[in-house]
DNA sequence: TCCCACACTGTGAGCGCTCCCAGAATCACT
DNA sequence: AGTGATTCTGGGAGCGCTCACAGTGTGGGA
């Protein structure tokens, strides 16, 4: 019953016997056709249409060794990929690259503690041929298990604490922070406030460490802290205004943070930019489209994933790290 | 030196020689652990923990037949992912509700054409025991594809076209579209425009059809339609506006096209819900928060997602389909 | 005492594929 | 005609696992 409503799928020996030739020719034609005379790669192509084949492969991965897929593992708790447009561009670009090369992307949210595991041992059961990690906080677990493994990773962004340990690509944040700042100061302003990113994260550490190339060690009431949320930069906009009513500017650490910020500025009657100068970080569409538009620095998110990909591919079958920072540039609008 | 830097994995047969048991002993621990005795069993787990073995999961499909984990497949333009909270919730329950089972999820998007063949190929390879459709137009192909290959499939919504093949899980669209459009009515509202999704959805037809059941054939100037995105709502409320200016009433089928109905009254001069009552559909997050909170009609997708599982689990290993409908709720707030 | 049920264990077979090697056929030169 | 290179083909082996089955040992009931 079940047989005569799902039938068997058709093998490679079944295309075989229908185009009148061998298994180990019908394999050959599969993989690149090399050695197979026309006659027989035509009737192999016809007998795969005729039968409907489709390769197994669970069966060719157990020889190979290999499984043709990369997972995209995102260690964060869910919302976070749904609000950042960041993650949207490098997810898409990354499929596409990979797409380019015959490569399944598989997306696997491991937001919790229990999921981290599960994915562990998920990836380590051969599901996968490497990883691509995205937004990995400081001190997570999941690295070490996975270099235990000896599973090719590439990072987005700095890893904070793996440094030396695993491959990544990163934009120049602290260069970003660099040209935002000195544009500011440039621009004749001279209280310069910033609201960094968590500080677990390289995009919270490195801008800081940018700003303060430019500022020298920085008057603690000017720097305040979220977490990449619209609404941790509207928090943190109205403790710096309470704290520091004189600043002249500020330099958020993205732009959903900066949005935040621009409408705690507009609440506490301040007008941008002629009172407070806004520059955010990411060149998202929102900074485009929000009024005013968001002076913001450009991260190249295509260029990245085309990087990570390359990283990934090379790092497989090789076990050399390496890492690779592209650069970020400043983009002048309205809010300075 | 590619050896002695990735060194084989272990093999139950290496798990087997460390515990001083046979292979088939392993196994039968692996799998539930039936019919071993405590020794043996205390045995393979400590050589486990020692070799540090993980199942290769290409071998145990390959008898099995089975991958134990699902797809969940997008076939929308990516863009549409991010900007429906609804896909949020279902994406985040649905993996929630499987890894309960052990199962994993695997997120595939298919936006444009040569990703529906790519994706096509890759779950008719083996890769997953069962397909979870989201937001399927009518009349893609990927639907035959998949059937043609016996794959268990449940669709999210009505999957128009293929009502009768495919089982699926549904919010009671239509009648949820009345309950808003009586409720308006019985506020005292007379001339009530609608914006529909798009009309090859089952979200489209059948918000729209609930509007007719209270209605009537309705005035073509009081009918527009947009794409579920927060600029298509305020495109269509503007001509509805110009179509119509005596409306006092609206029902925008999703919360975003409420949201950009919403800033078109505003630029209109219109007092909502003085002049015009707005009422959405989804009961997202953004219809809580806007000013004025949106009346609005809630689908409960955490259920929509646990049907669906279980829709599927079911469907695996039977032959039949079958279709579930859940009741939406009125949310009563202060668009109306 | 014998016998059968029951718990447990080891082993052969085989899932569907690719890799490799031996051999056949073809061709170009000696 | 003989030799060697080159192209092409078939089939054995084996990837790591589960399943079925045969076999061993133990205990309880006739």
């Amino acid at each position: 019953m079940s047989a005569s409503s799902r039938p068997r799928r058709p093998t490679v020996e079944d295309v075989a016997a229908v185009a009148g030739v061998s298994r180990g020719t019908v394999s050959r034609v599969l993989n690149g056709g090399h050695y197979v005379s026309p006659d027989a790669a035509a009737a192999v192509q016809r007998a795969i249409r005729k039968t409907g084949y489709v390769v197994n492969q669970h069966a060719r991965s157990l020889v190979t060794q290999r499984s043709d897929s990369v997972a995209f593992i995102l260690s964060e708790p869910q919302e976070r990929l749904f609000e950042d447009p960041n993650f949207n561009v490098l997810l898409r670009s990354c499929t596409q690259e990979l797409a380019e090369r015959d490569i399944t992307l598989l997306l696997t949210i491991a937001g919790t503690q229990a999921d981290r595991q599960r994915v562990g041992r998920w990836v380590t059961a051969g599901h996968v041929d490497g990883v691509l990690l995205v937004s990995e906080h400081a001190g997570s677990p999941l690295i070490d298990e996975l270099r235990s493994r000896g599973l090719p990773i590439v990072a987005c962004g700095r890893p904070i604490g793996h440094e030396r340990e695993i491959s990544y690509v990163a934009a120049d944040d602290r260069d970003g922070a660099r040209q935002m700042v000195s544009y500011l100061r440039s621009r004749g302003r001279r209280t310069i406030g910033i609201i960094t990113g968590p500080l677990d994260t390289p995009g919270g550490v490195d801008r800081l460490a940018g700003y303060r190339d430019v500022i020298g060690e920085p008057d603690p009431r000017l720097v305040g802290t979220g977490d990449y949320s619209q609404a941790s930069g509207e928090a943190a906009m109205d403790d710096l205004l309470r704290r520091a009513p004189d600043l002249d500017a500020v330099f958020v650490c993205s732009d959903l943070m900066a949005l935040g910020a621009v409408s705690a500025l507009h609440h506490a009657g301040k007008r941008i930019p002629d009172d407070v100068a806004v520059g955010g970080f990411d060149d998202s569409k929102a900074a485009l489209t929000s009024t005013p538009s968001l002076t913001t620095i450009r991260q190249d998110f295509t260029r990245v994933s085309a990087e990570m990909v390359r990283l990934l591919l090379a790092t497989i079958g090789t076990e050399n790290r390496s890492a690779v920072t592209l650069p970020t540039d400043l983009i002048i609008r309205n809010s300075t």
